[in-house]
DNA sequence: CGTAAGATTGAATGGCCTCAAGGACAGTGG
DNA sequence: CCACTGTCCTTGAGGCCATTCAATCTTACG
């Protein structure tokens, strides 16, 4: 389970598919689905934010993905979820019956958008693999702004504007570090003039140039 | 691209899908598909042992999966493969026409067998993000070991024997770390009388137990 | 205004990495 | 058969960076 990128029509519209797929709602906190939950459903998200995790048997968390407008969450492995789904925002979510991925023939297009969708996860995590397999954790979070940048970011001149969604907590789960240093490469972007807080939420990307160098630096 | 776990027939007769799946062969360090290369074919492991791996922006190297008998590698994103794999061992490959998964009708039980694939992949692929959080560096390496044991483990009484078709270089490169603190963490196993190393490749599991303990432990 | 949760900053420890050297082993050619 | 060579693995010493523990600051909300 978990998230999916760009699928070939990111937003059917609601009307189209509204028989076929209801729509839920989430308010920030909700849970749409547990680890181990019989999968019945996958979920495709309309707007808001959503946040993977598992659990160590260290008893450490561990943010798999976030998920965004387009994504496509729940992915079963043997009919079951392996991982907790919460809301970070409001959310509103289309509902697709799991059977669709085993039976083509019922609905031929929403398969082929779910199946790409699947094929999507899996670079998804590759990307993020690749993310935590670097060094250090200014060039982490780095590359973490600026893929958020690029997917999320609203252009304001030369310049990007980020809203995170998520806590300094879910942050340090995702690349796996700790919130105090998340917290310090956060000060150490904004001392050398990458970046600027607006709040701890909103994030001004000034120098993207400036990152990419910080993120490709071993 | 990568890996697949457990088919429900993971060794379809070689036989039965010959024309339509032909078999090829590749020496150790063979290279099957390189990052980039346009995925025309799916590839099913059915002897032997491959390395997917991704090069990161700093030029250190990613060990993104290894690939054994049953698993499935090669799942394209946009229509291209997202890393390099090569031929650890010997390795025997049945080869399966990507267009497979774009249309169901014309094949639906290979079709069937190759998504299952895919989300065994990703479930595969949560799991190495599970391994690569954990903390410690003994940890890790034991949680890699217990995984292997259980899936390729000969079992000899209470022991299991391992034989490691990758270098020290590669489980490094698979579990972030350096090959100094891989083999640091083997002797440390020894010391502690979890393992035992025949040859460099050959490990013997002494303590089941302990190793989880180990893998455990934060 | 007061409280609580989140975020930032500080100081000290520890574990992994880096750099460097030495050992094990196979393949090759004399 | 034995040095020779290259590759891989192991071991050692020292430094750095993230973590840990702790305190302060900020923000949101009643």
């Amino acid at each position: 389970m978990t998230v999916i990128r760009s699928l070939s029509h990111p937003h059917p519209t609601l009307r189209r598919t509204d028989h076929l797929s209801p729509v839920r709602s989430f308010e920030p906190g909700g849970t749409i689905f547990r680890e181990a939950d019989p999968a019945h459903y996958l979920f495709e998200v309309v707007t808001g934010t959503l946040r993977l995790t598992r659990l160590l048997e260290t008893g450490r968390r561990q943010v798999v993905a976030f998920a965004h407008a387009g994504d496509v969450i729940g992915f079963p492995a043997a009919g079951r979820h392996h991982s907790d789904c919460e809301a970070l925002t409001e959310v509103t979510l289309l509902t697709h019956r799991g059977a669709v991925l085993a039976d083509p023939a019922a609905n031929p297009d929403l398969h082929h958008r779910l199946q790409s969708a699947a094929l999507a996860e899996i670079a998804s995590l590759q990307d993020h693999l690749l993310l935590m397999a670097r060094k250090g954790a200014c060039g982490k979070l780095a590359s973490f702004l600026l893929v958020l940048a690029d997917r999320h970011g609203c252009r304001s001149g030369d310049r990007f504007i980020l809203d995170l969604a998520m806590r300094r907590g879910d942050i340090a789960d995702y690349l796996c570090m700790t919130v105090e240093t998340v917290s310090r490469s956060l000060t150490r972007m904004r001392l050398d003039g990458l970046i600027r807080l607006q709040t701890a939420q909103k994030i001004v990307v000034l120098d993207r140039d400036g990152l990419k160098a910080m993120a490709g630096a071993e």
